[in-house]
DNA sequence: CTTAATACTAAGGATTCTTTAGTTCATGGT
DNA sequence: ACCATGAACTAAAGAATCCTTAGTATTAAG
């Protein structure tokens, strides 16, 4: 994962396994040619390839994660990316306003809570 | 911004004009040559390019901002991501907490608080 | 052992990016 | 107005990367 290419195939190959549906299908289902679908998905999953943005995109809407999720190398990161993904808008708009709440004052105790 | 690479040119001017520095400055700070700095900037804030991921990642560095950023459509994620970035280690921690938990039990109100 | 499904790969044509060598735009000085 | 400077921007060709094709492993089931 310390390498260049890695995240992307790493964060992709999760993301399908968590869908549980093979390279082919990925690819099918994000709109790539039936003939190069399986190639494709597993150039970028063995890190041979990246797709460009137009591409991730829609590989992200298939698995349900926003595109950046692929492009995150902190795991930390990553797993906020997931958990946003599984918020209603309601959800969404209350963490934002947390984020940004907690960001000010970063260690003023008596302003907390 | 609907349009395809002008979410990496839109995420990345806003950045670097945040940071108050020139194209050429970003570049050569992000480890570019000199003699083409410049030029690849414009080009990626113009939408005419994109670069590779590890030039990418050198660019969030410089410009203090998650890579996935510059790949993120949404403006809400965005702001996000920018307020995560602004965080202590402690308040990331927190914050992930905090996104996990909204997400489970919705819309329970009596769980709530 | 055969078959079928899935994963994976090399190689070349197709596409995109980087470099180079500038031009254009904006601003300030004289 | 004119010139100089810094910053933004661009075309084009060489360099690099990706997509398609055709096919080879690998795995699991029968």
């Amino acid at each position: 994962m310390s390498d260049v290419s890695s995240v992307f195939s790493a964060r992709l190959k999760i993301a399908r396994l968590r869908k549980g549906i093979t390279q082919m299908q990925l690819g099918v289902l994000a709109q790539i040619d039936e003939y190069s679908a399986s190639a494709r998905i597993n150039q970028y999953e063995r890190g041979k390839h990246l797709p460009d943005f137009n591409t991730a995109e829609r590989l992200a809407a298939v698995l349900e994660v926003p595109a950046a999720y692929f492009y995150t190398r902190d795991d930390a990161l990553a797993a906020l990316l997931l958990a946003w993904s599984a918020l209603t808008p309601e959800g969404r708009a209350r963490l934002l306003v947390l984020a940004e709440t907690l960001g000010e004052t970063p260690g003023d105790k008596a302003a907390e809570g």
